[in-house]
RNA sequence: GCUGCAGUAGCUCAGUGGUAGAGCACUCCCUUGGUAAGGGAGAGGUCGAGAGUUCAAUCCUCUCCUGCAGCACCA
């Protein structure tokens, strides 16, 4: 330990190393003292920990003095993971360990344990785990060799970690770390001691079952979460942002702001109510305007199509299990008529394409179709409007020869960028997903097809990122990902190339030589699905929806009930300029009116009182804002005119 | 689909082996109040569905449905 080089890990990423032993005042002198306070980590012996600076100027930046210094969060949440499977494994011995990696902001551990473990479990667990990091054992690692592991977790009746062992490369070092007499087999790097954790500042959150290694034909363990920080202020920070995050779920606030319901009848399809509705026709409307001037032909195909053109496609075999079946006894026939709903579009969109002859002059033609589809989606799988059994996709197949590729993904990506600036959604990332091992059709058409992708993404001056092996096995995928206003990340649009289905409907143009050609098809979508897309703008807003959107945008109240005719002729006059306007004239005070329309996130509430039908103006209050305005009546309604247009329309 | 938890009035929730309660919302009355809840009265429930145990089930048991937290899935 005694020859340990000291590296530290400055803002910029670059690192410098010292000896053992260096005192802060050396390394300042050897580098500059401003540099010397902006090393933000320093790792020993393999270990990381973030340097907390002044140090003074004569101490020995050494493993002594690091153990005074508050260590990587990283390390704490990994070393916390072992804690709390010891905790469990001394409370409940025939507990089976399994893994516990760090995520997010904590960790969890995976345990197979017959009862279920209970909210009191937590707490006891939590309890064990706090003596375990007051009694400040050394932490200590070992390698071994693999029989000896194997042989060990054999006795010791621990069958995952057996098949742990058993998975670990030839050649790599089998670690054992020691917490005080509890082993874990772990890759490191650890603390070196339990006693470096803060015990006043982590938590166990809940437990959910998890498959073994992810894996849905492997048992099912019982997986424990946990979250930790530096202090117990940073946790309680972390609390607060979770409650905060659930003040914006979008079901509480689709209740809150009547948007929508959903009842047992119908699991996973929407009741969308008239605020619900407007919001959805408003999006929709504006995005058939920006995909006419785009270039797009919108069509609209069948609900319920028989399961031969499925099985033409391909879907039947693939998506049985998925799709709703709907069976018909028709008149005369033998047997009842197989159909289903249609779980995507591209098979109908295709068929409008085969309708007639084309000829290369009509590539590209972008059909779109805001496009109904249902899928049989798992139970689990369902999750308030995000995740649902009928959905609506803002779908659009181009129909294209394969050089045409790059420039209509280029336009797509244009297309694309305008949509989401224009729904406030700025920072968004491109991921290009490559060809996966199990695929058909030839290299060159892949090594063609994954290019041009690229190049349209680099043509419209965006960086991307690549998914190796991840593409369909027919052809590479842009997905776009979109970061929200509190830095969750949400995947809407995404980009297909695909020769496959083209193929398997024979579709066919005639090109310049007179010959049949396949046309490839591109399946395309900005939104993703109406719902989802929906959902992600009512929590990334909080519900505070940009006006243009807001279902009510504004509420004109009256103060008193002699107001109430002007009241009304406040609303018809905005009504009339096209702006979402609604009355209150219930006998109530103001009070209650502002209270109750700003928990419904009315962008604007308009109090009228006599002052205001003496003066024709109107006493304007908007949400968010406890300041009011006066202002007279045309200006208001000009005012808002203008500023209540769709973006594109400006 | 899997593991765990839950389902009581439109909403949020309390409660009990002897067929139910609050607040808000709703209706009516009083009140005309100047920017986040004025007062009073009334109406509203097969306690998710079915079966079982029991003299008796909203409560206990089982099955199913739906939801929630994850996992798996997402053409």
């Amino acid at each position: 330990m005694s020859q340990s080089e000291i590296t530290l890990t400055f803002p910029d990423g670059s690192k410098r190393e010292f000896p053992a032993g260096v005192t802060a005042g050396e390394v300042a002198a050897s580098i500059s003292k401003s540099l010397a306070k902006a090393a933000i980590s320093a790792q020993v012996n393999g270990a990381h920990y973030d340097l907390q600076w002044p140090i003074d100027a004569d101490a020995r930046i050494s493993i002594n003095t690091m153990k005074d210094q508050v260590p990587a969060l990283e390390l704490i949440r990994h070393d916390l993971a072992h804690i709390m499977a010891r905790a469990v494994q001394e409370i409940w011995p025939d507990v089976k360990v399994t893994i516990g990696p760090v995520r997010d902001y904590g960790w969890f551990y995976d345990f197979d344990r017959a009862e279920p473990f209970t909210p009191e479990d937590l707490g006891a667990i939590e309890a064990k785990m706090k003596q375990i990091i007051n009694a400040r054992e050394p932490v200590r690692t070992e390698v071994w060799s693999r029989e000896a592991a194997i042989q060990h977790y054999v006795e010791t009746g621990e069958p995952y970690k057996v098949e742990l062992v058993n998975r670990i490369p030839e050649g790599e070092n089998i670690r054992m770390y020691w917490h005080g007499d509890w082993q874990d087999l772990c890759r490191g790097p650890h603390l070196q001691s339990t006693g470096q954790v803060p015990a006043d500042a982590f938590k166990l959150t809940h437990v959910a079952g998890a498959y073994w290694l992810g894996d849905s034909t492997r048992p099912m363990l019982q997986r424990i979460y946990g979250i930790a920080f530096r202090t117990r202020d940073d946790l309680k920070a972390h609390m607060i942002m979770l409650e905060e995050a659930a003040k914006r779920d979008h079901r509480k606030l689709g209740k809150e702001m009547d948007l929508f319901h959903m009842q047992e009848e119908a699991p996973g399809q929407v009741f969308w109510h008239p605020n619900g509705w407007s919001i959805y026709t408003t999006l929709q409307d504006y995005m058939r305007r920006r995909q006419r001037k785009d270039g797009y032909v919108e069509v609209n195909t069948p609900q319920v199509v028989n399961r031969k053109l499925w099985e033409a496609s391909g879907h039947w075999a693939n998506y049985r299990e998925n799709m709703f079946i709907v069976e018909v006894d028709e008149e005369g026939a033998k047997e009842k008529v197989v159909n289903a709903l249609k779980p995507m579009n591209c098979p109908c969109h295709v068929q409008i394409f085969n309708h007639g002859i084309k000829s290369y002059r009509d590539l590209p033609l972008r059909l779109a179709e805001f496009g109904s589809c249902a899928r049989y989606e798992p139970s689990g799988a369902l999750h308030g409007i995000m995740r649902v059994r009928g959905f609506t996709q803002d779908d659009a197949h181009i129909f294209c020869m394969e050089d045409q590729i790059e420039v209509e993904t280029k336009k797509f990506i244009d297309f694309l960028a305008q949509v989401y600036a224009d729904l406030g959604f700025t920072n968004w990332r491109i991921k290009l997903s490559t060809r996966p091992e199990k695929r058909i059709g030839t290299e060159e058409s892949w090594d063609h097809a994954e290019a041009a992708l690229g190049n349209a993404c680099k043509a419209a001056g965006y960086d991307f990122e690549i998914q190796e092996g991840e593409g369909a096995f027919y052809g590479p995928k842009l997905e776009f990902v979109l970061t929200d206003a509190i830095g969750r990340d949400w995947q809407c649009g995404t980009l297909q190339v695909d020769p496959n289905l083209p193929e398997r409907l024979d579709a066919s143009y005639i090109g310049v030589d007179g010959a049949k050609h396949r046309p490839i098809m591109l399946h395309r979508a900005c939104l993703g699905s109406f719902e989802r897309f929906i959902g992600i703008l009512i929590e990334s807003h909080a519900g505070k929806l940009p006006l243009w959107l807001a279902p009510r945008q504004v509420v004109v109240a009256s103060i008193v009930s002699d107001a109430d005719d002007y009241v009304e002729e406040v609303a018809a006059k905005l009504i009339e300029a096209g702006i979402r306007a609604e009355c209150d004239t219930r006998n109530e005070k103001i009070n209650y009116k502002v209270r109750e329309h700003s928990l419904g996130k009315v962008p604007y509430i308009f109090a009228i009182g006599m002052k205001e039908v003496e003066e024709r103006t109107v006493s304007v209050r908007h949400l968010g804002e406890t300041r009011t305005e006066t202002v007279g009546l045309d200006e208001i309604v000009a005012r808002l005119t203008a500023e209540a247009l769709p973006p594109d329309l400006r």
